[in-house]
DNA sequence: ATAATTGCCGAAACCGGTTTCGTTATTGAT
DNA sequence: ATCAATAACGAAACCGGTTTCGGCAATTAT
């Protein structure tokens, strides 16, 4: 530990003995064995060159002796750490990172690899820490979150010859692997079973229309809508709803159109909660006056009053799903036998029902109701902002 | 990539090549400036036997050909990933992971290093996945959340010596840097807010008092009641309330108590959600016949209805603290300067004022709502389980 | 003027694995 | 019996950095 007059300038202390103590290396391992450290290296890999008896001999000892070889030393020569790359953009997909991750993780480490995170507040960031994470090589591939119609992540990757997988689809699908919900299908089938319960005016709040999600949904909203012979109205669809409160907002604005929905199709859960509000507000009831389904099925929903009918998916599932894939698609495989997609599975709430009023009778109630509310003073919350 | 008729038996194909295509090693760099590897080495590092000239140049020549050294190549020789472990328990800690994540990661990512994730289902998991994280040197350290007031983790990398920062305080300090929040003083804190208020029948409803954070919360309620001559009675405090659903059946108890509280003190904001239900269920207008205080600041306290009266907590800024305390830890300073508090901030809500009826008065209520409540059939929910 | 010191860099070892290539003993073919 | 092929292992190169050590030139001390 001595440095013979030289020293590092930032460096602080060297008493902090962190490494490998006692760690067993492949040469002890060779050792103990009677063999060269290339011998047991090829039998721990499985080389077809080593004979059956010795692999096992070797096999049996690093197992007794407890031997790991160091992920980084590995790595010198194969250049695999054995990492997943997912760097996500801090924003609003909070409900289900912590599913999500848990996914992915415990795929990883059934198979030995390990999970290297990292999060970023602009689209910039993310990429610059992709790009860092790959010249540092601190990940082999990438898991791609939410993915646009166009996405410059996966530009990136590909320009760069990196792995990744899409958690979601894109419009360019050269070299992507992807796992999806195919929320399209979801939305379809949500337009049909408000038709069956007499609705014939249903609105749709949609997502940011760059997410490929949101793209793919209003699809299956339009074709929904196709099928069952109801006309497209312009009107009945809003975009780039993300949050509660631009559910809130975007709620209301179609409430107050001349010919107002019975029924609302949302894209998230995060923007049907807003509907809440505004349907205590105007004294409507959800599930009777007004009708709503949405997608995602995170917990607040199912604690909503009524419960709220809405697409689940398994975002747990998801994680592990595309966590196999980017294994594989690191070890080689082909990209077109690695595209998975699974369906959402409806949760019948009692947010949505037969209507109770018509779209006219809606909008009579809606007016009374709007001259009560300016009338009361609305209490503000001490957490407003 | 001709092997030479020997074949790895596992290995699928070698046609991808994701591998340094184009990469930039130490020896362009030190071929580009005319000089060995050995002296870039040096330079990059700030080592004293470099002049500040050469110094320069190589730095310079490094960021203009967007030199980045691997990490995993130097991790062979300095035995440091520049990697941040994290192993979290998949139960209940989901409100706060995200933003605890893009605290971490963000200071990570602004020092240069990385976060290396991982999710277990039990304490041994938790355990195992460490060992082997450290075994493959996945990460230099680690982050410890949830500290327990004897904790397994820390023994175990106490024992190996590896370097760690603990979320929260523990019983045996040796050897322990930490960030935390001093939730006892605010638990003490919210005592006297309810006294002032009129209370003098106050409640507490804990969580595990494994947790170091549990059982110092505890002492901070009681330490409250001390303070202000009030009487600690054994039935006015239950531990162990983990979820909603267990705030919920703590508060029925405490309710159904022959004295009831007026005011109840929770632990936890998930467990404090539970009074909601109960409260709408016996008719009970929260801040008013009953009052309720809790800790944590999730969303869903301000969405509640009244809103929640708690003490908030900046996870993302715990996040920060710790990844920076744990870099500075594996770089070998002294853990008794490694060791940092917060004080909770208390975020005034609705949920609590000035009790409107007496202990009995709300004994005699409650007593008539039981009867209402055994008439008439509870509707099912159809998330019920 | 000479010896000792210092500043600065090159040469080479080293880290712990993986992979190539060479070597020996054995087997099979002619 | 001879030769080619094969099976199984050893020897050594190699990966991309870091660190030790040695050496030369310039400076300082004697």
């Amino acid at each position: 530990m001595i440095r013979g007059g030289l020293m590092r300038l930032e460096n602080l202390s060297d008493d902090i003995d962190s490494s490998g103590v006692n760690r067993i290396t492949i040469n002890d391992l060779a050792e103990a064995l009677n063999l060269t450290k290339g011998t047991v290296s090829k039998a721990l890999n499985e080389y077809s060159d080593i004979s059956e008896a010795t692999r096992l001999r070797v096999q049996r000892k690093a197992a007794e002796l407890d031997y790991r070889p160091l992920a980084y030393a590995q790595a010198i020569k194969t250049g695999k750490v054995r990492s997943l790359g997912l760097v996500f953009q801090t924003d609003s997909e909070r409900p289900f990172l912590a599913d999500f991750l848990t996914g992915v993780s415990q795929t990883a480490t059934k198979k030995n690899w390990s999970l290297t995170v990292a999060s970023a507040v602009s689209e910039d960031e993310v990429l610059s820490t992709i790009k860092r994470l790959i010249d540092e090589r601190k990940a082999d591939g990438f898991i791609l979150p939410r993915t646009k119609v166009k996405d410059a992540r996966i530009e990136l990757l590909r320009a760069k010859n990196i792995p990744f997988v899409l958690y979601g689809r894109t419009q360019d699908q050269t070299d992507c692997a992807w796992y999806d919900i195919v929320g399209e299908n979801a939305m379809c089938q949500a337009v049909e079973r408000l038709y069956l319960l007499g609705h014939r005016n249903i609105a749709f709040i949609n997502s940011n229309v760059e997410y490929n999600f949101a793209h793919l949904r209003l699809q299956g909203y339009l074709k929904g809508l196709k099928k069952l012979g109801l006309k497209h109205d312009d009107n009945m669809v809003l975009n780039g709803v993300m949050t509660t409160k631009d559910g809130e907002n975007a709620t209301r604005k179609l409430l107050y159109e001349s010919c107002p929905p019975t029924a609302i199709l949302y894209a998230t859960d995060v923007a049907a909660l807003g509907a809440y509000k505004v349907a205590s507000e105007l004294g409507l009831q959800i599930g009777k006056e007004l009708s709503i389904i949405s997608y995602d099925g995170v917990p607040e929903g199912a604690f909503a009053n009524p419960p709220l009918t809405t697409f689940k998916i398994d975002t747990k599932k998801a994680g592990e799903q595309l966590a196999a894939l980017l294994i594989k698609r690191v070890n080689g495989e082909a990209v077109e036998l690695l595209r998975e997609t699974d369906p959402a599975i409806l949760y019948p709430g009692e947010s949505d029902g037969s209507p109770t009023v018509s779209s006219k009778e809606l909008s009579c109630l809606l007016e009374e109701a709007k001259i009560v509310k300016n009338l009361t003073k609305k209490k503000g919350s001490v957490y407003d902002d």
